[in-house]
RNA sequence: GCACCCGUAGCUCAGCUGGAUAGAGCGCUGCCCUCCGAAGGCAGAGGCCAAAGGUUCGAAUCCUUUCGGGUGCGCCA
């Protein structure tokens, strides 16, 4: 059930015959004819800009297309009236009775009304979080965490093959110096007292790591040199690390479908033959970079470096892959893993980074373009920072894991629905603001709140209409135009989960529910002054289930909105 | 210096991949709410969409430049 893509298809098949019978010219290019709501309602129910896309390439003026299109249109049933308008909008008014048929057909989809066919099982790979393991999450990961998850649904929801991934950075200097701090609370664990040098983890959270280190191994490390430990210490602390994180990321609710470990591209030949995939090409070479000019390092002085001719595919410069040394810079290991994602045949990458990855964009992109020769394409979409408040006042906090707030902080204080509903009300590049009271406030101004709110006042309706013994039915009762208002915002919903969804842009499935949750209460609320409106009607059951109708439907799209940003819909407020 | 993101009501932000008179919440103003489905409701004021050019039937949206804010910038991941 689909409103607007039926009535797209009637347009599509009228300017069709219009070609055939010599009213406009063949082989028009008709991918940009859209059928839209009308930005003021008063114009209509939908609006097309067949006409004015079109009479360019036709060489007719808009108002002549769009009058014999308009002709055409109201031949059909569903089309009560077409009238042009201003430079050549063709305004459509539906049938009143498409209304409630699409309130019955939303009842009868239930889950799949809004899945559309867009994605047509194209295999979708979503990174994100891809915290290094060396603590707990933080609120910044949070919002990745959130943010790619609800992607990852939405894309799933709009039709995709969708994988949810995890790149897990257990290969570079970060986890030396976890281990080297994980071995100071083990050498803690035995009693010696230890200090914490720069350079060195002293978050709490790894009390627990010596302590279970001591009790595996026993005495065995003390007094040992960094040669006999560090390895094993290294990768008993990863795990720690990576145990932590998933219980972090359970607690949001958020579940991967692959951890993809950078160290596993070691030793297997994998990041040789990426790069060996680019050489091959031509884009490996030896070379010396300029300095970034402006801003000079104190110590500078050019070195020759493998270089990755990352420019031939729109990068600004040319970024090393290996160190003087010999050794690969975290670059190749980042290279081989989106190989390997490559050649594990997904049709589309997506990699969801904090703000502060936003120079690396580039060179990614540039990477991903080179290796699949341009078919895969990469978007990755940055989460900018999140701001915390508590009474107003900026906030920070330092629980556990030294002087960061931590995901658990955020989600034991408000709840994993709140925190990923209220991140997902900001566009992922704009900064969040998270106010831990407004955030819990029972009130309109809180959007969290105000959808709740809505789900569990149908819910209320329906419980009391199996009290009451109603037999439902699908075929709704809708006479009054608030109704038709709330309906009307049904309609909206597949178009926008492809909006939503091409975008890659969840925020507007939160925004969206705003408005059908505002449109609902108004209707509510007009059950104040006309009694008629109510959805229960005193004594007359058969009434009653005609209007309780339209907020089960609204109560099926709620339910599937939240469901995308994995947000449980609650059935009563308390 | 360069790159990326951002600049929309007093404040916090939407704006459907170029459409009609630019929207919402807060705040402000006015009215309603003693009993009924009010953890409120209705209405109003408030805008040079940072600025200037350009592209076209049409621009908050695309391009260029400028101003202002954030982030990043060679052997750290």
């Amino acid at each position: 059930m689909n409103l607007f893509t039926d009535i797209h298809a009637l347009v599509l098949k009228s300017l069709a015959e219009m070609q055939e019978s010599g009213a406009l010219p063949a082989g028009l290019d008709l991918s940009n004819v859209a059928v839209e709501p009308p930005r003021d309602a008063a114009h209509g129910d939908m609006a097309t800009n067949a006409a004015m896309v079109l009479a360019k390439p036709a060489g007719f003026k808009p108002r002549d297309i769009a009058e014999a299109l308009a002709s055409r249109l109201i031949a059909d049933p569903r089309v009560e009236s077409a009238d042009v308008a201003g430079p050549g909008f063709l305004n459509l008014r539906l049938d009143a009775s498409m209304w409630s048929r699409l309130v019955t057909g939303i009842l009868s989809d239930g889950a799949d009304y809004g899945r559309t066919g867009l994605g047509q099982g194209r295999k979708v790979n979503v990174e994100y979080v891809s915290a290094n393991p060396t603590g707990p999450l933080h609120v910044g990961h949070t919002r990745g965490a959130v943010f790619g998850d609800a992607l990852a649904s939405l894309l799933a929801y709009a039709g995709y093959d969708v994988t949810r991934e995890y790149y897990i950075n257990d290969g570079g200097a970060q986890v030396d110096v976890l281990a080297r701090s994980v071995y100071l609370r083990y050498l803690e664990a035995h009693g010696e007292a230890v200090e914490f040098p720069d350079g060195t983890y002293p978050g709490e959270y790894l009390i627990d790591v010596g302590q279970a280190l001591r009790d595996k191994v026993g005495e065995a490390y003390v007094g040992q040199g960094e040669e006999v430990w560090l390895d094993e210490v290294r990768s008993f602390a990863t795990e720690a690390m990576m145990d932590l994180i998933r219980a972090d990321l359970k607690l949001l609710g958020v579940e991967m479908d692959v951890f993809y470990s950078e160290k596993s591209l070691y030793g297997t030949g994998l990041i040789e033959s990426a790069i060996e995939s680019l050489r091959a090409k031509g884009l490996i070479y030896k070379g010396t970079l300029e300095p970034p000019k402006g801003k000079t390092p104190d110590d500078w002085e050019p070195r020759e470096q493998t270089l990755f001719r990352s420019t031939d595919h729109g990068d600004d410069v040319d970024r090393p892959i290996m160190k003087s040394d010999g050794a690969w810079t975290y670059f190749a290991p980042d290279i081989a893993y989106h190989y390997d994602k490559v050649q594990r045949g997904y049709d589309q990458l997506i990699d969801v980074f904090g703000a502060d990855h936003g120079g690396y964009v580039k060179r990614m992109k540039a990477a991903v373009s080179a290796l699949s020769e341009g078919r895969v394409p990469l978007d990755i979409k940055l989460t900018q920072l999140v701001k915390l408040y508590k009474n107003g006042e900026p906030f920070k906090m330092s629980k556990r894991a030294g002087n960061f707030v931590t995901l658990s902080d955020v989600v034991d204080q408000v709840g994993a629905d709140v925190t990923r509903f209220v991140m997902l009300t900001r566009k992922n590049d704009a900064p969040l603001d998270f106010d831990f009271d407004k955030v819990t406030e029972q009130s309109k101004d809180n959007p969290v709140f105000y959808v709740q709110y809505a789900n569990a006042r149908i819910n209320s309706v329906l419980r009391k209409a199996a009290e009451q013994g109603i037999t439902l039915t699908d075929t709704p009762d809708m006479t009054d135009e608030a109704e038709v208002a709330v309906a009307k915002k049904l309609a909206e919903w597949p178009r926008l989960v492809e909006i939503a969804a091409k975008g890659h842009e969840p925020h507007r499935i939160a925004f969206y529910l705003y408005d059908l949750a505002s449109d609902f209460h108004a209707l509510w609320n007009r059950g104040n002054d006309k009694p008629a409106l109510r959805f229960l009607q005193d004594d007359d059951p058969a009434a009653s289930a005609g209007k309780i109708a339209l907020p089960r439907a609204v109560g099926v799209v709620i339910c599937a909105g939240l469901g995308i940003l994995g947000v449980t819909p609650v059935e009563e407020m308390r």
